[in-house]
DNA sequence: CCGCATCCGTTACGATACTG
DNA sequence: CAGTATCGTAACGGATGCGG
């Protein structure tokens, strides 16, 4: 997978291939999902997520989604606490494919896994 | 990640969490892709994608993939040789999902992978 | 405290050789 | 040609430590 010094790996000239070069891992659709959802989260908010992503993979994530600029960080007091990320216009372009998802999920994953909630 | 034989760990009540719980790898959405392009495929038509799965990690996606009705198998000639996948349904419904995921890349990871092509 | 880097054991992946 | 076995590598996950 892609870290964040390195740059990708583009496995090849698919626009599907390349999303997923990107996002297809366990966590950055998720982190996605968060602030879809919240609009802002701080680091100790996605850790709180019910899927418990640990703390050295979430910032890992967070740097590769900020170079690739689909967050970025918004300074809520000047310090180094209390930072917190958001979609950029690019990153909230993606709402439409997770809410896609979801209903998916909904309606084709209930036979596999019953107690799903709806939204989100 | 999911195996075929334990069933998938969901790691949480979340229809989008438990979409990537399924497909949330590096491989499975891009079997879909093809299934999605071609129509039907056989082992080796996936092996021969650009992108290069190896063999044993597409026979572990195609089981997991099949157990969750999202693609099946055709015998195309009764023994064990030539046989092809194709989309359930229910997969052939991630169709947009795809399709939007793929527009997304072309807009927004141009900057990034600059010899990325268009539909797929 | 909160953000995040580091260490380290465990699990998943990936290349290739191999079997029916 | 479809699928498995093996084994090295990379990613994940938890614990912990350190600076601000």
């Amino acid at each position: 997978m892609a870290t964040s010094e390195d740059g990708v790996n583009w496995r090849s000239k698919c626009p599907i291939s390349s999303a997923l070069d990107v996002l297809g891992d366990k966590w950055s659709m998720l982190i996605i999902r968060d602030l879809v959802i919240h609009g802002t989260r701080t680091y100790s908010d996605f850790l709180q997520s019910p899927e418990h992503i640990s703390t050295n993979i979430l910032a890992l994530r967070l740097k590769l989604l900020t170079c690739l600029k689909l967050i970025e960080r918004i300074n809520l007091d000047a310090s180094s606490r209390n930072n917190a990320f958001r979609l950029t216009k690019s990153g909230a372009e993606l709402r439409p494919v997770l809410e896609g998802l979801g209903r998916w999920a909904q309606t084709h994953l209930k036979e596999f896994h019953s107690d799903m909630v709806k939204i989100p």
